[in-house]
DNA sequence: GCGTATTCTCAGCAAATCTTCAGTTTGTGA
DNA sequence: TCACAAACTGAAGATTTGCTGAGAATACGC
C-alpha cells in the first residue's frame, strides 16, 4: 500500500503528524521545513482558532505549540483540543523568561518544553523522545488510513474525507475509491477496475464502471481541483492538476 | 476473527505469562492465538505431564488448564504445579454436563471456570479480572470500568450506565456492547462480532447480531446522541456524531 | 417443576444500493 | 468539419441489506 503512495509525495513520511502552531511565520517556516526533512508529516497554524480546526482533522501525534499565541494562549489550545478526543503530546515553545510554572508542571505528563531560541536538532530529539513516550511508534496502526492530495480513506472507521469534509459513500464507491488510491497516478483501466473491485465473477459490462466514477465524481470530485481524470480509450487516474 | 487477528503478530506482550493446557490442539491453538493478540506470552501443553515440565521453567502467572486431560486431571496439575513452589492462578475449562462441584468449589480461592464452549472475549475478559485478583496486575492499568462517551460498562460488577443510569442488560447483550466498546469508533463487521461475542461454535447465521444490536439500541440508544451506528454493507461502529 | 428471562429463528417491511439501459455529450481522426 | 466511438449521466427496475416484532426453544432461579 505505501509503495504506490510514496511516489506521489516524493518523499516518504515516517507517518507521524506533527501540527506547529507558531505566529511567527519565521520560526513556523524553520521548523515545519526541518521536521519535514527528518521524515514527519507536518501542518502548521498561525493561531490557536486555526490549531483547533486543523487538529480536529489531522488529528497530530504530537504538536509544537508556541504558548504564546495572538489569540488563546498555548495552554488552552492543548486544553481543547484534547478534549474534542485527539490525543496528542505537546511541546510546548516558551519564551526564557516567560518560563512559568504552568509549563513545568506540564512535563509531569508525557508533555514537554523548550525555551525560545532553541536548536533545530535538540527541537527533533524532544520531540522523539515525546512520541516515544506518550506511546506512538512509527509503526503505528496508522496504516489504515490512505491518503491522496486532500482525500483522506480510513479503512477502520470507513470514513472518507476531503478537505476534511466527511463524505457518505456506498460499499461499491468506497471500494473504488480505496483501488484509485491505491493506484494514485497511474491510469487504470475499466477491466482492471471490474477486476479489483466487483467480485472476480461478476459478469456484467464496463458500463458499470463509468456509472460509479460518476457517481464517486459527483460526491468527491465537486470539490476543485478535479482529482479523477479520464483517460479516453486507456482509463482512469488519479492525479493533482499539473504543477 | 481471521481479519482482526492477523494485525498482531508485531505486537509486543505486556509481560504476563500464560501457560495454556488442553489436548485438543484446535482449541489449545485457538485460546493461544487470542491470548497472543491481547498482549500475553502464551506457552502451550497438551498434557498434564508436559505443564509440569513447562510450568517449571516458564513461571506463570495464570493458566488456562482443561480439567479433562488424558493423563492426570486438572487438578492434579493444577496442585502438583502449586507445590513446586508456582503461584498461579487458574483459569479451569469443563465441558457443560461434567460441571463438578470440585471446579465450583474452586472459585471460592482466586481462580475461576468456564464450561465450554465460550466466546474469546469471555475468556480473556476472566483471565484478566483473575490475574488483578491474584494481584498479577502488570503495570496495565487496565481500569476495571470501560467507558466510551457517557456510557459506563463495569466488568467487576457486571453494571452498565448510560449518561449515570443503571440499564439492565442480559449476559449477551454485555457481551457484545463489551466488544463494541473496546473497538470503539472502528467499524466491526457482524462476522468479527459473531466470531468475538458468541462462542467459538456458534453456527448460526447472522441475523442474530442485527437482533441483539437491536436489542442494544432499545436499551442503551435511546439516549440522546446515538451512538451505535450502522455502517451499512460493512457492520458496526460505536461512535460520538461527528464535529 | 413452574414461571420468567434469555436466546435464537424467521418473515415482512423499508430503504439503500446495484445494475441496466438509453439518450446525450465529448473527443478524435479522417 | 463531420462522423463515429467513447464516455457521461439520469432514471427505473431489480436486488440486497438491515430492522424489528412475534414466537418457539432453551436455560435458569426459586
Amino acid at each position: 500500500m505505501t509503495t504506490t503512495l510514496d511516489r506521489v509525495n516524493s518523499k516518504t513520511t515516517n507517518g507521524q503528524r506533527i501540527l506547529v502552531v507558531d505566529d511567527e511565520a519565521s520560526i513556523s517556516e524553520l521548523i515545519s521545513t526541518s521536521l519535514r526533512f527528518v521524515g514527519f508529516d507536518v501542518r502548521t497554524a498561525a493561531n490557536g482558532a486555526e490549531a483547533l480546526l486543523i487538529a480536529e482533522e489531522f488529528k497530530p501525534h504530537a504538536m509544537v505549540l508556541d504558548v504564546m499565541l495572538p489569540d488563546l494562549d498555548g495552554f488552552e489550545v492543548c486544553k481543547k483540543i484534547r478534549n474534542e478526543g485527539v490525543d496528542t503530546g505537546v511541546l510546548f515553545l516558551t519564551a526564557k523568561d516567560g518560563m512559568d510554572d504552568k509549563v513545568k508542571g506540564l512535563t509531569l505528563g508525557g508533555d514537554d518544553y523548550m525555551t525560545k531560541p532553541f536548536s533545530l536538532e535538540e527541537l527533533v530529539a524532544r520531540l522523539r523522545a515525546l512520541l516515544r513516550r506518550t506511546g506512538v511508534d512509527a509503526i503505528e496502526v496508522d496504516d489504515e488510513k490512505m491518503r491522496f492530495a486532500d482525500l483522506e480513506l480510513d479503512e477502520a472507521t470507513h470514513e472518507v474525507r476531503r478537505a476534511g469534509q466527511l463524505l457518505d459513500l456506498s460499499p461499491t464507491e468506497f471500494a473504488l475509491l480505496r483501488y484509485l488510491i491505491i493506484n494514485a497516478d497511474r491510469v487504470v483501466s475499466k477491466a482492471q477496475i471490474l477486476d479489483h473491485v466487483w467480485q472476480y465473477d461478476f459478469r456484467g459490462d464496463m458500463g458499470i464502471v463509468e456509472t460509479y466514477i460518476s457517481y464517486l465524481r459527483k460526491k468527491i470530485d465537486s470539490f476543485d481541483p478535479p482529482l479523477i481524470h479520464t483517460v479516453r480509450g486507456v482509463g482512469y487516474r488519479l492525479r493533482l492538476p499539473p504543477q
